[in-house]
DNA sequence: CTACATGCAAAGGGTTTGCACGACA
DNA sequence: TGTCGTGCAAACCCTTTGCATGTAG
């Protein structure tokens, strides 16, 4: 699962490269947790990503891997797996839907296609192991936050996101 | 976005019949919570689905809530968005992937699948906003899970899961 | 040099749990 | 009447933040 040293080498210098061009200092602490985001086979928590670091830089405080790692997000280096900073929410919607998420408020919106409900098992998902449902979501920006003036987020009425942009 | 009042009905039913049928009293705190989940027309978190039944019910208690929306999902009456019970987790890779999500354990795994990543946005959604980007979601049971003994559950090597398995 | 980043520790906030009381079968 | 469910409050745990110190550019 581990990226080849070559993919992981081109991952890292994006990283770097994109906190540089956003006048970020490239400390130590940031470096290394660049690259271990970058070397990761999987999906990581903070708390892994600490322990993966603290080999190479003992001193390192689990609050500056958070920090990095936001940093990161927020300059769309890297993702989060579902909506960041977002509470347990529970879906009563038991019919097949799908999701359109908005990457800067957070609010996920159900929507219906036929095309997505049929989707076939790929081969490269049997050995894996067996799929009892399938949901597609497609991330962007909701019309809502297109419209809002272009700075700082907004929040919707259905009050979402504690927001942490920029 | 409310579902008419006959699918509510029938998702109520569902509900309602699912947890008798689990032996699993019908109380009244616990019909109101799924009366909730089941006339909610996005996918309120517990304070909300809360503050919607103690119009009701004045004396329930956010606890009891949480302990009856959990009960739901165990039964697989309801969903969560994104893995339950799951720490933030980060994602470093930036080429095109979709995840795997055992619903047993939470591991989610990467595959690729070309076809997935050319989906193309279907009309119900551009009146929601502008689509970034596309990732399939296929749940279901991994293949260790499935070998592993029937009854509780375990955890992955690489640490998930707090496990709330009945 | 000077602004920015780090580490520490404490606060914060959502979620869970232990326990005694109350309610339904 | 016994068992199961509820409410309360405290515990928990992940995550964030304020502040003094350290450091990259």
């Amino acid at each position: 699962m581990r990226p080849e040293q070559d993919e992981i080498e081109q991952r890292l210098s994006r990283f770097t490269g994109g906190l540089k061009s956003a006048g970020i200092k490239l400390t130590i602490q940031r470096l290394e947790v660049c690259r271990e985001i970058a070397s990761a086979g999987s999906h990581p928590d903070a708390e892994s990503v600490f322990r993966g670091v603290r080999q190479r830089v003992p001193t390192i405080s689990l609050d500056t891997v958070y920090r990095t790692l936001w940093t990161l997000v927020d300059r769309g280096l890297i993702d989060t797996l579902g909506v960041p900073h977002e509470r347990t929410r529970f879906d009563g919607n038991t019919a097949p839907h799908h999701h359109f998420v908005c990457t800067r408020c957070g609010e996920t919106t159900d929507f219906c296609c036929d095309a997505f409900d049929s989707l076939s098992v790929p081969e490269a998902v049997t050995p894996l192991g067996t799929v009892q449902k399938t949901q597609v979501e497609m991330r962007g920006i909701c019309l809502r936050c297109a419209k809002a003036p272009a700075s700082g987020d907004h929040q919707h009425a259905t009050g979402h996101r504690p927001g942490r942009n920029q």
